[in-house]
DNA sequence: CCTGTCCTTTGCATTTTTGCAAAACATCTT
DNA sequence: AAGATGTTTTGCAAAAATGCAAAGGACAGG
């Protein structure tokens, strides 16, 4: 008999979580149901599409098969509703970003906030990962990045430029000897990215500036800065992030200043997606204006 | 709302039929559930899809964009079962063929008949129009002709060479002028296709014999033979019909004598739906020996 | 080893969807 | 003009799907 087409829908949530608990909460519906619309969509196709145990459901032969046409089903009803949304005034339904944590933090949360404002029936959901997201497995609709990806079948706009300085407490600075060049930091603590878990080229600061040496180390920008708000040590921060640690102040600016870029990134197959197009014009002019506002905020 | 992409696949029926009855007759369900299915569809896209009166449902320009993405998702949703076909000994589902009606008359039932035997599952649907199939627009999953199509993203195989001679009833030739030459055939009823409605170059046989009159005209090959059955004129005739009528026999058979070649026509797209691919061998094979079967039984 | 947590599956009640039949309307034929 | 035929839409009963809760199992942590 003729398999049921949203079965598919479930099916590729369930092959992606590997769990039909997993699959009932991303769907919203019950583990129950989800366990027998798989079942349905077997018995309508005549073929196994998982191995089943309680530790998880995981995509058997036929199954992997199936997940390729699924995916590319997937992809048109995407755009199908994608190409409904001129017709609406506010978009709806839910969009999740991929971004760095810094920016996942200090900038996302509010633009997001007014994107929401002006389209309430939408959820917006940030992935925040200190690693790649993955547009091709569509682990996001979109991701802000640092670095242009150049290999894939993606779409990539720049959104702005920020800058980035080294920086340290009051009380840090007042306590340790004085930091006048940059080989005087060879003397203090530096605070930075675990150096082979930098996941982006562009986000290895401490090389540009001849630092070899992280001693307070993580793949998260937040920690990173709580632990130099601690007053712990030196390390690089985005000027937009210092308006939200007013104890942090720029050291060695004429001789340091970074700039680096914020692009989105998104798939190619989404180029003609009207609710995309509009969210993705949204988020672009958001973090723009937010990078500008806190940015004006921070002394020279 | 997430649409259910089930919906979808009902949007496409109404949209190809025009109609719900139309719909829900092909996608055997009923009308009222069609409409349904289309108000629930429309509510979650927040989309008109259709104009609708009693004299039918015609896509509006929303339905005409959905209708594009609908028609990928469609041809994902196609190759999925396709490519679980090879899994199952038996085919199942539906498939339609489309042939020009001598083919469809006189060869698609018997070896239709052997596939469903070996299928018990598979729904076999012969679509015999006097006109070229467009399988572009999926009117058949593939399709049975004389020409190959040389344009369009088609997939087409020669699957044999047939043999076509003029006929005439006995009768009919001991109680009219003895037929000797083919100049002899001007003094005698043609019979033949309707000239301005032969849909394929390679159908006009009589042009190829000389022949520019044709008294007794139709569309439909059995229509034409059903006449020349009756002993009112001479028409040309494929030898695989002979043994379903024997009282016709070749005439000139020393300076008419024609061939041409069924070709099984796919769209590209098909290329690796595996359900699809084995019933086209099986086709393919059975019209093969088909014809060599029948062909054997006429005297030469 | 025991407890807690999370998973899948099953039975049952509830909700939703579907089929059926009828009403209303449009079109065509006699 | 009337009857026949076919359409869409609506109300209601029947069928199917879903949610809920519980049972049973696996795994991790104390």
């Amino acid at each position: 008999m003729t398999p049921n087409w949203d079965d598919m829908r479930v099916f590729l949530a369930v092959a992606r979580e590997e769990s039909l608990s997993a699959a009932g909460r991303q769907l919203k519906i019950d583990p129950a149901t989800v366990g027998r619309r798989i079942a349905r969509l077997e018995a309508s196709l005549e073929a196994p599409l998982f191995t089943k145990s309680q530790q998880g459901y995981l995509l058997t032969a036929p199954g992997e098969r199936l997940m390729e046409h699924g995916l590319k089903a997937e992809e048109a009803m995407r755009a199908a509703v994608g190409a409904m949304a001129g017709t609406s005034k506010t978009l709806s339904g839910q969009i999740r970003i991929g971004a760095p944590d810094g920016s996942a933090n200090y900038l996302l949360p509010q633009v997001c906030a007014k994107i929401s404002d002006a389209n309430p029936d939408l959820d917006i959901q940030i992935l925040a990962l200190p690693r790649v997201i993955n547009l091709s497995r569509r682990e996001a609709d979109m991701a802000v990045t640092v670095s242009a990806p150049t290999a894939g079948s993606l779409l990539v706009q720049k959104i702005t430029d920020y800058k980035l300085h080294l920086v340290a407490t009051r009380d840090y600075l007042t306590s340790y000897p004085a930091i006048r060049t940059i080989q005087d930091l060879s003397g203090h603590r530096m605070i930075g990215y675990i150096p082979d878990m930098i996941f982006d080229r562009e986000l290895d600061y401490l090389v540009d500036i001849g630092v070899d040496r992280v001693a307070l180390a993580s793949n998260s920008v937040s920690v990173q800065l709580r632990q130099a708000t601690l007053g712990t040590g030196v390390c690089v921060a985005h000027d937009f992030t210092l308006p939200f640690h007013p104890n942090l102040q720029k050291i060695l600016t004429d001789q340091v200043s970074l700039t680096r870029s914020f692009h989105l990134v998104r798939h190619q197959g989404d180029q003609r997606n009207e609710r995309l197009n509009r969210f993705a014009q949204a988020l672009s002019q958001g973090i723009r204006e937010e990078v500008e506002r806190l940015e004006a905020q921070v002394s020279p």
